[in-house]
RNA sequence: GGCGCGAUAGCAAAGCGGUUAUGCACCGGAUUGCAAAUCCGUGUAGGUCGGUUCGACUCCGGCUCGCGCCUCCA
């Protein structure tokens, strides 16, 4: 039975879905005007291990991620490039794509872009403005009317009257509430045309919370399963859209609210304004991506996860001892015997509020079984439960031998031939030259391990 | 100032009111021409002060420290 950390009601609950048998799951994607960094990767990754184990379970999946493609930092970056919104979003949602891909994470069954779905945002402001919700500012823009909705915080466990608008920021006049937000913005005379939508209230844009409500409801109904997104999101994020889709629909929004911890640098939250992230593509030139999956997959995903090299070092290791067990597997791929000891522990750490931390241990318990037994039958499951989060898929010589470019020269046919010509040393009982070699090759940090049927090789 | 989360061994990170988490690193042994890998074994925990309990790392409270949200942010 899944259990789901619900952020609403801060306790883990049982997992019901709506129709039984089937998931509905959003989760607050990208908003596309630069590279993605780690914590976006941690977003994607864990909820893609999300609606993989979801899937797992038996569970008729819909997942969405939005892509959000118009707000002032995508306008103020096409400008600054002086090409256009949709050439910039374009060039930065196929980058996200290449990222997500090296990470193993599958694509989302929607990937909605918030431009393609303004009308949509429109038809839902007005009904908003219908039930009295929203109004007209003083500056042209639409906005809601925060204390107007009932229960307006209970999301994030604040209550209107404590949130002290204006604590760290100025607040412009123009709203009836400083926690009031915008649902439409007026346009302005330097935007771009690109930017600017006709509306019953003039030319403008939407505000970034209404674009979630409308692609939500579009794709997967007014009221759905799971909403997901990282923890910065609770609020005023989706907080917003909860005042926005109920007020509009008079009804639930969504059942369970998933939030994932932050990746940190330093013990800081990695973000844009601090400026202390690292893009995907940054540390993929210096890591397997595996080993970035897994570095994510490591921890409970709510839990802070901390970068530095020596913990992706410190991944790597970790994940080389699951493939080294892997080399007795056979190739062709295999399901898992959910009746074994191993998998049925493996299912019940995912099923406790999807526990990758101790579902990853007893992939090591196994993976020492596999050594002990030289069982190519635990080796398979082995591979078949790394395979449920998105890992151990790759033949592990493969793995075991892929450099990230090091710049060391040596090629696998170098590697080759410095084998051949150990082997020919050693037979000639030179042993002084076979472990010349073999310094050598170490120096290009390149292991050989001498096995009864030869020698073979990987990279330290 | 308001609200919330956390503090586990050298590092990372889980579960659990009483019985080995797990990984990396380290040490000893087996194995090896030497190694590596692997196996076997040893050791190092639970911020702090109290309380509850036969028994607490695990529950409750105080304190200290760290982090997050209250502004755009995954």
């Amino acid at each position: 039975m899944l259990t789901i950390y619900n952020s609403l009601t801060r306790g883990k609950e049982v997992f019901k879905p709506i129709d039984a048998g089937k998931v509905r799951m959003y989760v607050c994607g990208m908003t596309v005007y630069d590279y993605c960094h780690l914590g976006h990767a941690r977003v994607m990754v864990v909820f893609d291990m999300v609606a993989r184990w979801l899937r797992a379970s038996g569970l008729d999946v819909t997942y969405v991620r939005n892509i959000t493609d118009i707000d002032d930092k995508i306008i103020r970056r096409a400008q600054e490039n002086g090409e256009s919104i949709r050439a910039l979003t374009d060039r930065f949602i196929a980058a996200m794509h290449e990222d997500a891909d090296a990470l193993g994470v599958l694509r989302p069954d929607h990937e909605p872009r918030a431009m393609d779905y303004v009308a949509k945002m429109q038809s839902l402001i007005g009904r908003l403005q219908e039930k009295g919700l929203a109004y007209v500012a003083a500056n042209r823009d639409v906005c809601y009317a925060v204390r107007k909705f009932d229960g307006y915080g209970k999301l994030s466990g604040k209550s209107v009257d404590e949130l002290r608008a204006g604590e760290r920021v100025d607040v412009v006049g123009d709203k009836n509430d400083p926690l009031d937000f915008v649902l439409w913005k007026h346009a302005k005379a330097e935007e771009p045309s690109e930017a600017k939508w006709d509306s019953p209230w003039g030319s403008g844009r939407p505000g970034w919370h209404i674009e979630c409500s409308a692609m939500s409801s579009d794709l997967l109904g007014d009221h759905f399963d799971i909403h997901g997104g990282g923890q910065d999101l609770q609020f005023p994020h989706h907080e917003n859209e909860i005042a926005q889709s109920e007020g509009a629909h008079g009804h639930t929004f969504v059942n369970y609210w998933m939030h994932n911890g932050f990746v940190r640098v330093d013990n800081e939250k990695m973000s844009k304004s601090l400026g202390n992230f690292f893009t995907i593509r940054d540390v993929l030139r210096q890591y397997d991506p595996e080993v970035v999956r897994f570095f994510i997959l490591r921890a409970h995903y709510r839990s802070p996860l901390n970068y530095s090299d020596a913990h992706l070092d410190d991944a790597r290791q970790a994940l080389t001892r699951l493939y080294t067990a892997l080399k007795s597997a056979p190739s062709e791929a295999v399901v898992v015997d959910w009746n074994t000891e191993h998998a049925r522990r493996f299912k019940a750490a995912m099923d406790d509020d999807f526990n990758t931390a101790e579902a990853l241990a007893v992939l090591f318990e196994l993976a020492n079984e596999v050594n002990r037994e030289h069982s190519p039958a635990q080796a398979a499951q082995l591979r078949a439960l790394g395979g449920v989060l998105g890992l151990l898929e790759r033949d592990a010589t493969t793995f075991l031998q892929a450099g990230v470019a090091t710049g060391d020269g040596l090629d696998a046919a170098d590697v080759e031939r410095m084998i051949e010509a150990r082997a020919a040393a050693k037979k000639a009982r030179d042993f002084a030259e076979a472990d010349r070699l073999r310094a050598a090759l170490m120096e290009a940090g390149i292991v050989l391990e001498d096995g009864p049927q030869g020698t073979t090789w990987r990279r330290a």
